[in-house]
DNA sequence: ATTTTTGCTTGATTCAGATCAATAACTGCC
DNA sequence: GGCAGTTATTGATCTGAATCAAGCAAAAAT
């Protein structure tokens, strides 16, 4: 076995306990690798796949971070979610056998390639993956609703501060800090994420900063008041996410 | 057996085209039968459960209506779905083991009660069920996507239009006509579902009847322009959505 | 039958965020 | 290092939907 091939196992995977392989035994986590050998490679910009494209594997995020977004008939694009490492993309394509929606990759990013028919047979064999998956369709669904909530009733600022509590969380979870990070994504896409303009956007930025909830430097966030945009938030973590 | 536990066999179900049993053999549904015994009447207004009710069942509808909702940690809720004949509630509560958000009955309505635990190990053993309940799951995350587009971009009537849309469209699914039908939900629930103010609902009820789009007398509804009613929609369909 | 409640409609006014517009800063890329 | 093309900030104005405020209809309660 090469170090390359190495590289891709679960074992000295960094989210290994955010992504499938959470509960596995030893054993069963060697079943999986086993039907998880490739990795891609995604730069900054590509797309993982695109609507319309067949289903066939799911994508575990190694490293980096995807927008997911769906487009109307119109071709107006709503982005649907912010992807951080140990997440999986792909769920919505399941019953249509093709991707609804559109993973693009935010920074250079890698993913460990799932062909779905391989996952679901394992899956009926090893009850701890099925419950596994399950259970991320069913935290999928319970996020959902969360973003519903913000974008059906909540202010400008609201929103905003949620998403930056939500993304802090988020990275705390994988082991990064959670008062100071890079945001991978560009105006424009929070901005459509939230139900917003950039020009709100980018205006909350700045009024974040002048109450020093915040300091930011284009995408270089730091939480300097977490009490204070917690209570912008209305809530006392993310979108009742993750966190 | 009785007449009662007859009425609860799939083989007799209106919507078991669109339920759990869908593309199961007979074999698997007589197996899937026998973890569905137990029928459950909610009678208007009623919950069928609560945000942070343990979970433990899966509800199948058999017939009525539901709502589910979220509630913020300020109180304010979120009515997130509306739920008709065929559909499941609960998905959302797997991972947490509680549901987090609450189900209430539209009108005097009954459900299949699904023991999960019992489903997961049919699912194990059934590998069409097992794709059914994936089919479900991602069928959902594809709809809430859709609902996120409406919400986070799409104006008053834009809303209004696709819901109408949507409802008719899934009513014809069940049989029922396409072009008239009986909403079973109040306009504050509609509001609050579209994003919206009851005032505003009320006023675009009141547009769109100038404007021979619909007929409309309270909650009884018609269609009179599809053609019309999907232009102000912005798309040939509800929001891409069952349709 | 009459009061109370609940749900729906309509009108007047306000306001949060969109839109339009102009710079400014940053990112490659020759 | 300088130019082109994004990406972000800031300002002025406008507008769609919220809010405030009645009034009305239908259903429930007495």
């Amino acid at each position: 076995m090469t170090d390359t091939q190495r590289a891709v196992s679960c074992g000295n995977c960094s989210v290994r306990r955010l992504c499938l392989p959470a509960g596995l035994s030893q054993g069963d986590i060697d079943k999986l690798e086993q039907i998880t050998r490739k990795k891609k490679i995604v730069k900054s910009g590509e797309s993982l796949f695109r609507t319309g494209d067949p289903f066939a594997n799911l994508y575990a995020i190694r490293s980096g971070s995807f927008k997911s977004a769906v487009i109307a008939a119109d071709g107006d694009t709503q982005v649907t979610h912010f992807a951080l490492p140990g997440e999986l993309l792909g769920l919505d394509a399941y019953s249509g056998r093709v991707h609804p929606s559109y993973a693009e990759a935010l920074e250079d990013s890698s993913v460990c390639v799932l062909p779905f028919s391989q996952l679901e047979t394992l899956a009926q064999q090893v009850p701890a993956l099925q419950q596994q998956i399950y259970s991320i369709f069913s935290e999928e669904l319970k996020q959902e609703n969360d973003i519903l909530m913000l974008l059906g009733k909540r202010s400008a600022d609201t929103r905003l501060a949620a998403l930056l509590i939500n993304i802090s969380s988020r990275y705390a979870r994988r082991g990064y800090s959670a008062s100071r990070f890079v945001l991978s994504m560009p105006r424009t896409d929070i901005a459509n994420y939230l139900g917003l303009t950039a020009e709100t956007v980018s205006r909350l930025f700045s009024r974040f900063q002048k109450e020093k909830l915040i300091r930011a430097s284009g995408r270089d966030v730091e939480i300097l008041d977490l009490i204070g945009l917690s209570e912008v938030a209305g809530t006392h973590c993310g979108y009742e996410g993750e966190g």
